[in-house]
Formats: C-alpha cells, sequence, structure tokens
DNA sequence: GCAATAGTGTCTATTAGACAATATGGG
DNA sequence: CCCATATTGTCTAATAGACACTATTGC
C-alpha cells in the first residue's frame, strides 16, 4: 500500500436518490460491479476527481450522470462518514448527498441505466447495503423527513404541474403518515411556494381538480446562512 | 507541485467555537501562524490526519486542543465547503464544525491558548477572516441558531447549573430576538431536558432564583436518523 | 416598607386537527 | 340522478405572545 493511502484519505461521495415509485417513497440502488462488496446493493457513489469536478456537489451530479445517466433538479449534502473502518481500502471520507426525482422521471433513470440499477422502498430496502450505507440512507432519509416536516414542499418529486392532491400523498408517503386535507390545504394558501396555473384542469369521474407549479424561485433548500 | 496534489484533495476541518463571553455570544478566532493568509484571523482549523485521527470528528477535537488547549462538551457538524478556489495551496474539502463552551470556561482558553486567539462578536466579527472562513461562520451561527429556533436547548453554552433567567437570557443573545417570560418558562416545564436542583438557589437582592441542570442523557445533537 | 428580580395567571390571536358540508364533472 | 373526488366551512384543542399580577429576598 502506497505512502499517499495513509497521508491522504480516499474522498468520495454517495448519493441517496429519492423518487416516488409504486406509489411509494423510493431509493435507487446500484449494485456494486467491482471489489470491495462486489454484487452488494449500494447508494450510487464514486471517488472524487479533483481534475473533474468543481466541488463535491458538482462531483455527486457526475456520479449521477456517470451510472445512471440522469440530471436530478435539486441536490442537498446530509454530512460526511469518515474514519479508517468504513471502507476496506484505507481511510475515507464520504460526504453524503440526497436528491430528488421527480416521479414521472423514474422509469427514465431505469431504462438509461449503465450499470444494474433498482427502485427499492427508501424506509425497508430488504438488502444491507454495501459498506456503511444502511446507515447514510438512514441519515438521508431522516434529513428529507425533516425538512418536509417543518413544512417545505418537495416539489421537486413531482411532475412540473400537480394537483394539491398529489402533493399531499407524496407528503404522506414521505412520513409515512396522514394529513388532514383542510389542515393542508389552507397551509398552501398562505404559503408563496405554489401558484395554480390558470384554466389548467385534470379531469375524471370527479369534480376537476386545479394545477398548480412552484413559483419561480421556489428552492427545496434551507435558507442556510 | 506533486502530482498527489491534483488527485487527492487536501482535507481540513474548521470549527466555529462558540460561547457568551462580554454579554454576547462570541466565536474564538485564530491568528494565522503561516502562509497563505499570515496573519489574518480566522477559524481554528486544522488539516486531517488519518494516523491520528478516528474520523473527522476527532480531527476536529484534536485541532483545538493542538490550538487552544480546550475539550468541548459538545460538537457537531455543519457541512462541507470545497473546490479548487477557495484555498490557494489547491483542490480543498474543508468539513466545518461547530462546537459550543460553557461561558464559564471563557476565560481558561484564552489564557491556555497556544497561538493568538481572541473571541470576537460572532454575528460581526469586525474582520475579513481567512479564506472562506467569512462565509463559514455565516453557515455555522445559521445552524446554531436554527437549532434554538427550533427549540433545542443550548445548555452547553452554560455552567453545569444555572437558573432559567439565564438559560433564557443565553437564548436571546443566540437569536439577537427578545422571548416572553412567561412563554418561555411555560414551554420548559413540559420539556424534558431539565431538572431543578433540591434546594439550591440563587441568591441576591431578589426572590431566590431555583437552580436548573440537564437531565442525564441530554444532547444538542439532532436526532438524525 | 422598598427595590429588584423570580415566578405565575389570564386574556387573546393564531394554528392544527377533526369532521362535516358543499361543489362539480362524468356517467 | 348517483358517484367520486375537489374544495370549503366550522368547531375545538393546543400554543404563543402580551401583559399584569403575586412572591420572596436584601436592605
Amino acid at each position: 500500500m502506497s505512502v499517499t493511502k495513509t497521508l491522504f484519505p480516499l474522498v468520495s461521495v454517495d448519493v441517496a436518490l429519492f423518487s416516488i415509485e409504486r406509489d411509494r417513497l423510493g431509493v435507487l440502488l446500484v449494485k456494486r460491479a467491482n471489489e470491495p462488496e462486489l454484487h452488494r446493493w449500494a447508494l450510487p457513489g464514486g471517488v472524487l476527481k479533483p481534475d473533474l469536478d468543481a466541488n463535491l456537489e458538482s462531483a455527486a451530479r457526475r456520479v449521477l450522470q456517470a451510472k445512471i445517466s440522469v440530471d436530478v433538479p435539486h441536490l442537498e449534502e446530509v454530512r460526511t462518514f469518515s474514519g479508517a473502518e468504513r471502507d476496506p481500502r484505507g481511510w475515507s471520507v464520504a460526504v453524503l448527498f440526497y436528491a430528488l426525482l421527480p416521479a414521472d422521471r423514474v422509469q427514465a433513470v431505469i431504462s438509461s441505466k449503465i450499470e444494474e440499477a433498482k427502485w427499492a422502498p427508501a424506509a425497508r430496502t430488504g438488502h444491507r447495503l454495501a459498506f456503511d450505507h444502511d446507515r447514510q440512507l438512514d441519515a438521508a432519509l431522516g434529513a428529507l423527513r425533516r425538512k418536509v416536516e417543518e413544512h417545505t414542499l418537495p416539489l421537486h418529486l413531482l411532475p412540473s404541474r400537480f394537483t394539491l392532491t398529489a402533493l399531499q400523498h407524496t407528503c404522506e408517503l414521505i412520513l409515512e403518515r396522514r394529513f388532514d386535507k383542510a389542515a393542508f390545504r389552507r397551509r398552501l394558501k398562505t404559503s408563496s411556494d405554489l401558484q395554480a396555473v390558470p384554466g389548467e384542469f385534470v379531469r375524471g369521474v370527479q369534480r376537476p381538480a386545479q394545477l398548480y407549479e412552484a413559483r419561480p424561485g421556489f428552492t427545496f433548500a434551507r435558507s442556510s446562512s
């Protein structure tokens, strides 16, 4: 093992990519094609390349592009995972991001994938993931839920135009909890995140439902500084 | 410049150490003793040493110990700052933490310091800090304020025993906003974070004030996962 | 008693949840 | 008309802020 491995940590990014699929909150898993942890399911991730990446967030976008050919509308840092034990290749730092993908682009991801990939229920994947990715997924899901819990709207998980019922249903899938319809809508009325699309409705065997879209400038990111 | 510099990023940790001093929220600044940014005030920080550090949080603790000989009761990751431009030495990743120091240990830090250090008002230091540390301090202060805003008690900024008035005053200094006394105390009564110390009071020219302490197991950390 | 701060009680405005009522298109 | 779902209204409980009141000590 070279000297650099003990003096420089391995820096990588991992991404928990969330979307709504099969009426649940799903996370994208990829099957590892290399040692270590060959053939085990994992969050998409990759090693930072300073010559290619402007910063860690760019690295995360590059990884998603390389593994599953997808551009995501929202990407946010969660936290780091570090130490000598988490990866057998040596002392490593993984910077975890989560990303949101609109539900209407779920199929595109699977069909354009480069490596073997699949959607799994975010809360219970049914696999033991590679490395510390089970903990990472827990942390990413916790971060997403906290945001929605504090009333930030996960609009990036929806098509560009959506009904209030669809939005409520999305929040319910994330938090695994039902909301009261009247209270939910009352809150949205006083929010500046949404605007109705005049004259646009979804029709069915019932009263037409008004379509809404995100106000220009809407962002899921926290008002950090 | 060696090849390693372009293949491996420089990984370092920076710490915004907060405390209450001179009746305000202070942050500890150290004067840089080396190039680059020689003699400029900065957040204490240092390069990760995989042979010494179990993980990034340990690295942050080691840096505080080395620069100002202090052990902090609370340390929490904020986010990363990364890219080729933030440090003239090359592509770098800085992992930012904030730390809380009890007010009764403020003097000890300054007197035991190894490098030149001082406390400055956290919200307006009065300096342009080295590298991107102005942005880092903004982010750390934002993270601390969000926590207090969502009703987490910054008990690590107080002595082990304190009055409710002192606790309220600390919160007010952090958020730069006054609270209503009755509402503040009502909230604390239903919280499980505090317990009265039976028979312990602070006496003065007024009615004695009950002393409180943190319940065993209290933590300022977020219930992440 | 007086000053000073500790600690409590009360009123009101706001908000969330429960639940019911009304609206409107397709068949 | 009937069904299904959209959308709105009402009642109530919980909570936060404003403000005032009472309590207890040193002097």
